[in-house]
DNA sequence: ACGAGGTCCTGCGAGC
DNA sequence: TGCTCGCAGGACCTCG
């Protein structure tokens, strides 16, 4: 579940507890979710290396270390990357995927329960084309509505799949697809090509005031996600279509749908409100 | 270029 | 109560 919001979260409480700190002692646990390095590779690279960076890019969890490397963590739908200032409980040592004491008492840890998140060593070279391939932030300053048509012109998919396409624009989920569809009134299965420019706009403004909004309410907490001191999100109680199928529709009181039929990813909408102009 | 469908992974809730 | 089954989801893959 973490998409650009609970991602966004994450960094923002691990930056302050983890730049400039040193990985002393870090561990493996499992190491099926290495993309690209071996577990060799990756502990060797990381003792003793200094975490120079904590950033966010799409939705992935970017640390910057001094040797160049950068530890890229896509924490997929459980993923939960935290730092503790004391020893860990019983049930807080399941399922942790990496773990690595920090110079003075802190543990920082990366547990991920269905294991769907990934982790990659990149140097300098390798980050350069790993992010390459990841469309535009869609909160940046300069990405704007011009911007944002232009990623949408070329394609007949279905809208809401084009919006949930990482190479086409970064950190949107199914969750956040929903919603920012909802609000824009627009059908999700509408093809992007046939959208106005009118669609687009509304679409472009209510893809960012929805992340916006999940940002400052820590992310969306349905089951597991957690920021990165443990806490839940709030965005769950503030979502309009999303998990509500059945439900009237908050905004004309039509019986909201679910349907699977785009891209196998479970979509709700109401017919009555969404339908393109 | 595109869509459909399989794979990974485990917990949970529905149904019998 | 105890079992099986389907679902949750993103990224990546193959096949047609």
């Amino acid at each position: 579940m973490p998409e650009l919001p609970e991602v966004e979260t994450i960094v923002r409480d691990l930056e302050p507890r983890l730049t400039g700190r040193i990985l002393r002692a870090p561990r493996l646990f499992k190491p099926d979710v290495l993309r690209r390095v071996s577990p060799r590779r990756l502990l060797a690279t990381l003792a003793r290396n200094r975490i120079e960076q904590v950033t966010r890019r799409a939705k992935h969890v970017v640390l910057r270390f001094k040797s160049g490397h950068r530890m890229v963590v896509q924490p997929g739908m459980t993923g939960n990357l935290l730092v503790y200032d004391r020893p860990l409980t019983a049930p807080e040592r399941r399922y942790v995927v990496f773990l690595s004491k920090l110079d003075g008492k802190a543990t920082f840890v990366y547990r991920d329960v269905r294991r769907l998140g990934r982790v990659w060593l990149l140097d300098e070279a390798g980050w350069r084309s790993y992010t390459a391939r990841i469309g535009p932030e869609p909160l940046a300053p300069e990405f704007d509505a011009v911007a944002f048509a232009a990623r949408f012109r070329g394609t007949r998919q279905a809208v809401k799949k084009a919006l949930m396409d990482q190479q086409r624009l970064a950190g949107v989920g199914n969750i956040y697809a929903n919603e920012a569809l909802f609000r824009a009134g627009i059908d999700p299965s509408r093809p992007a090509n046939r959208l106005g420019p009118v669609a687009l706009a509304n679409l472009h403004r209510e893809v960012r005031a929805v992340l916006g909004e999940a940002i400052a309410a820590q992310g969306t907490t349905l089951r597991d996600y957690r920021t990165g001191t443990g806490r839940r999100g709030g965005f769950q109680f503030a979502l309009h279509v999303y998990g509500r199928g059945g439900q009237p529709c908050p905004r004309c009181g039509t019986i909201l749908q679910t349907t699977h039929l785009i891209d196998g990813r479970a979509t709700t909408f109401c017919w009555r409100c969404q339908r393109g102009p």
